[in-house]
RNA sequence: GACCCCGUAGCUCAGCCGGUAGAGCAUCUGACUUUUAAUCAGGGUGUCGCGAGUUCAAAUCUCGCCGGGGUCACCA
């Protein structure tokens, strides 16, 4: 009878894990096992490979030997080119399969896609034009157990893209360059404020009371302190109370917040703020301070203050328009809100013009839903929206001629809210007054009366400089930079269920 | 939480007015060998998300559940 053939078939994926795992063994039985490897002395990135070498004209060869690593992305003609992938680029190498030796050629059988190869050779120009590395010496650093996406279509499914982001990041340049994006403009947020003089500083994520903002708090647990936590939903006392102390008079937090609520293409359960205060200065340094911030991160990533979106053009430019947000309700429906200050009558003028609000709700609320309604959206362009009602901002301080007008303004992009400052009020006794009003206010019948921070109050008493401070959306500012949908294309890892077993 | 859409091979997708699952990539065998999604010939691929119902017969129709996307609600 015929001798049946040892190696394995790949007849289902199964057994395409089950040939990878005996190429391993295969791998490890004539060369030593790849997972025992610490290092590999990279002297070259595939980038710095293609622009050191750029002047090579095709069919040439230089003398110039280099080290490079990464992971394979192809393999073509039976291992005579691979393509590999490092945190720079892809970059091709060569192996002259006529002439190599027995060695080289068992370990390029063993070569698969996804693993991960250290190459040393000399580089040439293809005469097709390929930058590329004749190996002398090749090295499987890592296995891979798994076969990678599609080599050409990739991961397309956006639940796949979001479970296994690593295989996204290898599959989809695009995830590569939006994440890189990201903290790129993290980075450079950072780098501002330090040359300004700001002081990051860190505060506490897991709180006694959730403050400085309403929204469903997180809830856990302290074992040894028997109590309930609050995963933070804003930073907002906690700096507060570090500039009343002096420790800078400009500090800024970068960091995460977590919201309980629900989840949109806009929303994730914990998403990055960006908070700054700076003592002596009231909300219009917050204005110019925005438009500073939000233009360096568009000249960083972009090299211009023009940001395409989703086919619009968004001029980030300074300065930007200011308008108040009764005038642009005003402008909008013709409703001119300052010409009323019952409550009552500021529901019949909403209702009026189509947009229904629960009994009970202020002035300010009103004002507040119908903008959201009838105004929000249409705000493309960078506009600041000041004079917010003072019944909506309770840590802001109001104009002393415009009772009912905070010193607040929020900024809004392609119909986002992306910042919200205010001069920050340092009343204590007013302070408590807003708290408590805001306690009265029931916002829903689940949700459970908010309870008064006296710890912050007490920081008040003790005397905070008058000072302006500033939120910035952080997930938000980078969808806009980087023309993303949605905001899991902007967090590495977005919240999801888990995948059922 | 409500409504709409989606879930087929590891990946990208077709099949869906019911008739018993198909292509490309990947993988295997062979040929070829300076390619660029290499090419050519051949082989194998699956709880058709899960469960139930209707039916002689369900990937296909119906219901429930799970997961995802979207719209709305919620979200200073």
């Amino acid at each position: 009878m015929l001798m049946t053939d040892t190696s394995p078939q790949a007849a289902t994926p199964q057994d395409e894990k089950a040939r990878r795992v005996v190429q391993l063994e295969k791998l490890t039985t004539a060369f030593g096992d790849p997972f025992d490897i610490t290092r590999f002395d990279k002297t070259h990135a595939a980038a710095a490979v293609k622009e050191q070498f750029a002047p090579l004209a095709n069919g040439e060869k230089s003398e110039s030997r280099v080290s490079v690593a990464g992971r394979v992305m192809a393999i073509r003609n039976d291992g005579m080119f691979i393509v590999i992938l490092d945190d720079t680029d892809r970059l091709q190498i060569f192996h002259d399969i006529k002439q190599c030796s027995e060695e080289q050629s068992a370990l390029l059988k063993l070569v698969d896609l996804g693993d991960i190869v250290g190459v040393t050779g000399l580089v040439r120009r293809t005469p097709r034009g390929e930058i590329t590395v004749d190996a002398e010496r090749m090295v499987i650093l890592s296995k891979a157990l798994e076969p990678p996406p599609e080599k050409f279509h990739g991961l397309k499914d956006v639940e796949s893209r979001f479970r296994h982001r690593e295989q996204d990041l290898v599959a989809t340049p695009r995830t590569r360059e939006t994440l890189r994006a990201r903290y790129r403009m993290v980075a450079a947020i950072r780098q501002f404020l330090y040359d300004r003089g700001f002081l990051e500083v860190e505060t506490p994520m897991l709180h006694t009371l959730a403050g400085g903002a309403i929204a469903k708090p997180f809830v856990t647990h302290h074992n040894a302190l028997d109590m309930p936590l609050y995963m933070r939903i804003a930073p907002e006392l906690h700096l507060k109370r570090l500039v009343i102390g002096g420790l800078s008079e400009k500090v800024f937090e970068i960091n995460r917040c977590f919201r309980n609520e629900g989840l949109s293409p806009r929303h994730n359960p914990e998403f990055t703020s960006l908070e700054l205060y700076q003592a002596y200065v009231d909300f219009t340094a917050m204005l110019d301070i925005t438009e500073a911030i939000v233009h360096h991160v568009a000249m960083t990533l972009h090299g211009s203050g023009k940001v395409m979106f989703d086919g619009r053009e968004i001029d980030f430019t300074p300065p930007w328009p200011r308008k108040g947000m009764v005038d642009l309700i005003h402008e909008h429906t013709g409703v001119d809100f300052y010409k009323i200050t019952d409550p009552a009558e500021a529901r019949a003028a909403a209702k009026s013009i189509g947009v229904d609000t629960m009994p009970g709700l202020g002035w300010g609320q009103v004002v507040e839903a119908v903008f959201g309604d009838r105004v929000e959206d249409k705000l493309i362009q960078p506009t600041h929206v000041v004079d917010l009602p003072k019944e909506i901002s309770p840590l802001a301080k109001a104009w002393p001629d415009r009772p009912h007008v905070a010193q607040r303004f929020e900024t809004y992009v392609n119909g986002w809210e992306i910042a919200n400052a205010f001069s920050e009020l340092n009343n204590p006794r007013e302070q408590r007054a807003r708290f408590m009003e805001q306690a009265e206010q029931k916002r829903g019948p689940d949700d459970p009366p908010h309870p008064i921070d006296e710890d912050f109050i007490s920081a008040l008493s003790f005397g905070m400089p008058p000072m302006g401070g500033l939120g910035m959306g952080i997930d938000r500012l980078g969808m806009l930079m980087t023309d993303s949908k949605s905001i899991r294309e902007v967090i590495a890892f977005p919240t999801m269920r888990p995948d059922h077993e």
